[in-house]
DNA sequence: TTGTATGCGTTATCAG
DNA sequence: CTGATAACGCATACAA
């Protein structure tokens, strides 16, 4: 068994408080006389003691210790964000607990009432459930809390992109190539990013078919599949996944439609078909939801406000081609 | 404050003792009389009572915890990994808390000593240190350990692939290709993995250059930049970050080099550069490791061996191409 | 400067 | 069937 602190007491023939004091490190164990502290130091060192941090945590009622709950950790967006959360958090004395609910209501719920448990001091959310009352009744209210990515209403600690002007960044682009009459490829409706984008889209231009599932490339494969013989302007995709299934299923094409999307694809500029994306600025989204949670994690508790992103507008060569074509035509 | 124990009893007029034994809900709780039973039930249910998990694991010394700790969770490989472990553990009543030392030593050094302290009842590890001896320098003896992805010589628990079986399979598709002189582009060689594979490709190939670099597209697409010139058959990169990278860098050309790589990438159909992939068993390494941890979770200990997976091969239509043009010439 | 005693919320032992 | 009581490892108010 690990070494504890009654270990290092019996040892330097000190009492347990002693021990803990010196070990502190703070100015408390300043107070202590020169040599017993040297004395316990070199014990705890010789009997390579570790604090438990349970039992410390369930004493002083910290963890230091914050959990990310992501709604898909095998989407690299995802991924990047949490690395880079971990790196800040990190940097400020906190370490990261990562969970995925996979997008599954009844996990997320799982990992909402297990986390708490935990004795996690905050906690970062991108939430399936859509109301504040639905995550308070999981989550207890004095737990610091922030959402990323998709809003709830009445929450303010929230970081997310400004829907309207990524959407529009897409739409616009897509209105200089020429694009009437598009695919609609859209993850769950019931996520508000989803839903924001299509219903933008859908105002924009003329849907002449809309493919709704899973936000994975299955979904975005399927309806390419499935609607590349309707000879449409481009497919609209409300995420990267989407829009990578379609572009793996259209494969190479004389006249490929133009594909569309929101958030980071690898290598889209080797690619003959005409892709256009908004990339949301991820690092930003990670400094900022550190920025929103840590004043919560004091002790006055803290006065934060919601950030809203910008994002921006990359394509390839194949869409450049596209346009310039066009233009001269 | 969240309630406990001694709120219920209070608040039912029995003991914390009484509580508890029916909280536990096992063949203890059937022991008390069904009316207090009831009335315990019900009081816990009204007051909204979630047990302390710190506390419960203090007193057993069982967290139901496990901790997967990856090299680089932006990588889209481990994200996978991660959700699907996640997933089987949860079947088996355990939770998982993610890592990511982001091939970081002294990062992998911090967690690998918090970790431990923090209670968890295993560990699965994407490790960077080389040798049992760091390894139990910082995790205690007794921690049930499953190595992942990277061999540590005298560790049994270890799931990998077969390298020379993976690196055989690509190096063979490149030969029917004609390809003789490659580039190199490699992740550290103090990866084991990394370098076995390095090493497999210098013995069947004439490397004209080696890129060595992290194992991030950044190096990749440095590599494509300043050996592309050379005019090599092709670039043969160690993961898949590193073939992300060149691929990303190579854009169109007329007659493009064949890159070669290890793990997925997306979307490698729709480009005509000629690709060539190993593809790791994600699914199997998920499974396997589980099956590793468990027996070790158990009272008795458990006898648990090494596994080594096999890969498969994939190629795109450029590859496809390439090779039957040279069969017809 | 240091030691004693108490409690964090649970589970487990031991009476009754 | 149930209630005191101890213990898990640590931090801290209070004594000395």
């Amino acid at each position: 068994m690990s070494p504890t602190l009654n270990d290092i007491a019996r040892a330097t023939k000190t009492s347990v408080s002693t021990v803990s004091r010196v070990l502190a490190d703070g100015p408390i164990s300043q107070r202590i006389s020169t040599q017993t502290r040297a004395r316990v130091r070199e014990a705890a060192r010789q009997l390579g003691y570790k604090p438990n941090l349970l039992a410390r945590s369930l004493r002083t009622r910290k963890s230091h210790t914050i959990a990310l709950l992501v709604s898909d950790i095998s989407n690299p967006f995802f991924g990047r964000l949490a690395s880079l959360i971990e790196q800040s958090l990190r940097g400020h004395g906190y370490s990261l607990i990562l969970c995925n609910s996979g997008e599954d209501p009844e996990l997320e719920k799982e990992y909402l009432t297990l986390l708490p448990q935990k004795g996690i001091d905050g906690l970062i959310l991108v939430p399936i459930l859509r109301t504040k009352k639905a995550l308070r009744e999981l989550v207890p209210e004095e737990l610091p809390v922030v959402i990323v990515d998709r809003p709830i209403p009445g929450i303010r600690a929230c970081v997310w992109s400004d829907q309207d002007q990524l959407s529009q960044l897409v739409a616009d682009a897509l209105a200089v190539a020429g694009v009437k009459r598009i695919v609609l490829v859209c993850g769950p409706r019931h996520v508000v990013t989803h839903r924001r984008r299509a219903e933008y889209m859908e105002k924009r231009f003329e849907v002449i078919a809309t493919e709704e599932g899973p936000a994975q490339p299955e979904t975005g494969r399927l309806a390419a599949l499935r609607w590349l013989g309707e000879n449409p302007d481009a497919f609209v995709c409300t995420n990267n996944f989407l829009g990578q299934g379609v572009v793996e299923s259209i494969g190479e094409l004389p006249r490929p439609p133009i594909v569309a999307l929101v958030d980071e694809l690898s290598m889209i500029e080797g690619f003959s078909t005409p892709i256009v994306t908004a990339i949301q600025d991820v690092p930003m989204f990670a400094e900022t939801s550190v920025k929103l949670l840590l004043p919560q994690l004091m002790p006055g508790g803290g006065k934060v406000d919601e950030a809203m992103l910008t994002s921006r507008l990359v394509v390839n060569k194949a869409f450049q081609n596209r346009v310039n074509q066009r233009q001269t035509a």
